[in-house]
DNA sequence: ATTATCACTATACTATTGTATAGTGAGCTT
DNA sequence: AAGCTCACTATACAATAGTATAGTGATAAT
């Protein structure tokens, strides 16, 4: 291993900074998040009604992205002691604040989409 | 531009806005796509370099992402007509864009990684 | 007693993604 | 001519992600 030249392609990089993007990475990325998370800005719901507002999602897939997310500290899991209990799931703060990082993500997709028709005047 | 800031409901979320999400994902998901786009965001290098610059990436993935990046648009990749030919790549208009999300994203997960330790108390 | 709903879990599989390792051909360098 | 670097490519494999389908236990309604 020679290179520690790589130095300067770091300088204004600090290593805490790529954590961060990793760590904003993992929680969003994969099939399901982001439709789980989206359905959750909407308020809270139960586990029926994600999966009824999430086109084709399977339970095996809702429970284990939403355990994920409940781990990750992106949503809650609230279980209310009445009669039969009910469970229903919601976005902790952090959990909403991933409004900005998917607006920054709106605003470049719809641009990039559009650059692209006027390249290839689709 | 009010971005999704006044979205008060999924069903007012349109369709046009999960595509420019997804697109956006797809650019940046996976191991290695945001450490390339990273390193080319301090200017254009060449494979070698690229490969140097990026901890344990195989000639490979390298190869895979950088042919799938050129294809989103992503990256140029610039060969110069020198004796041995040089190949070049630099992040294009919308890949240099891609800064504004990875702001988002470096925000949301310096956030999120301190309320994590503030609660968990590490 | 039977049937239904809720909130999942189990099992088995396929597909996608990433790794390890070696090799290729063109053009320098010695 | 032999060996080097550059910019990859080929092959084989392992690991992770996602799908399909069925089942479970608690409660509740008919």
């Amino acid at each position: 291993m020679n290179g520690l030249n790589n130095l300067k392609t770091v300088k204004d990089c600090p290593r805490s900074y790529i954590l961060a993007v990793n760590d904003t990475l993992n929680v969003i990325s994969g099939k399901w998040k982001l439709p789980i998370i989206a359905s959750l800005l909407d308020g809270k719901k139960r586990f029926k009604e994600l999966q009824e507002s999430i086109d084709k999602i399977t339970p095996r897939m809702l429970s284990k992205e939403l355990k994920e997310l409940e781990l990750n500290g992106i949503v809650n899991r609230i279980v209310q002691p009445t009669k039969p209990v009910l469970i229903e799931y919601e976005l902790t703060g952090c959990g909403s604040h991933l409004i900005n990082v998917i607006d920054a993500m709106v605003e470049w997709g719809i641009n990039h989409r559009s650059a692209i028709i006027n390249k290839n005047k689709v």
